[in-house]
DNA sequence: ACTAACTCGCTGCGCAGGCAACTATATTCC
DNA sequence: GGAATATAGTTGCCTGCGCAGCGAGTTAGT
């Protein structure tokens, strides 16, 4: 297949690697919530939640850090609601809006959702890596996250 | 919150960097591929198909490879097809099978998406990055993927 | 104060994908 | 060779999400 542009081996294995072991592990992380019934995008939002405190967190800006629609965001929180894991309150100061706040049923699931999550993100992730692998990671990311990341495609 | 697993700042950005990276990498390039009308899994499958050449590839073999479903990957054989991008035959030595087939269109629309692919790939992320950044990268990949990835989870 | 423009969250619709059940063929075991 | 079992691919059903459109509420402009 020639006149196709070419990565090199080193490219290529940088870039598949990426792919690869994100997918893996993202499995593997979900697969260890999923025993609590728990997926990966609600346990995002009970973890938000949970940093937020007891005034809790307007509904648009947990989709906005959840990197969700808020047309989906919305059925997230009914999910979460219907199991008795937030509340929704109306929000004080403007009547469009509500705020989201963790019942003491939550925040008891987050905690053993944490630990698991916690426990799998070591074994899977920091028991096989350095604090030098670390570094460069974060190096790594700090590069790629350089300000325009989300400009979309140019190619003519 | 006390009594919680606690992550260094160090960890903490290696993971989150990774999260958000990988995700924004994802949506710039699936973006990109969009004006193509092509998603990511389906130039995967193209992709893959163009490596197999005219012999293609069996449908079980290119799920395994995309990491789907068989169910899901025949509905997007299905969509494929309906596009004629590509072709079922039936397998050769084996009546329950069919191979798939890269029609001339989709090489057409291959080499389209391939371009910008690239194209996007380099600018977000080659571009960004050095040689050393790229071992160091294969490196870590390497370390995780070490043989039990996918392991599910252990934490009692 | 009244209207226009915007914002917040919800709903209907559509799509992609997983899982489990099914059909048709292959393989294995007697 | 025939029965039991395994495998390839398809299908039905379900879930989770994005998008576009909405109703209620807020803010700005005059």
């Amino acid at each position: 297949m020639p006149g196709t542009p070419r990565l090199t081996d080193l490219e290529d294995s940088a870039w598949q690697g990426f792919l690869n072991t994100h997918h893996n592990l993202w499995r593997a992380i979900e697969t260890g919530l999923a025993r609590l019934q728990v997926s990966m995008a609600e346990y995002g939002v009970l973890s938000l939640l949970a940093r937020a405190g007891k005034d809790g967190m307007r509904m648009s800006d947990l989709a906005q850090r959840q990197v969700m629609s808020t047309g989906g965001f919305t059925r997230l929180a009914d999910r979460l609601e219907r199991r008795g894991l937030i509340e929704r309150r109306p929000a004080p100061e403007d009547g469009r809006g509500s705020v989201a706040v963790l019942t003491s049923e939550g925040r008891t699931l987050l905690r053993k959702a944490w630990r698991q999550h916690h426990d799998d993100l070591r074994r899977l992730f920091f028991d096989r890596l350095g604090e030098t692998d670390l570094r460069d990671l974060t190096r790594v990311w700090a590069r790629l996250q350089q300000s325009d990341v989300e400009r979309e495609s140019s190619a003519e």
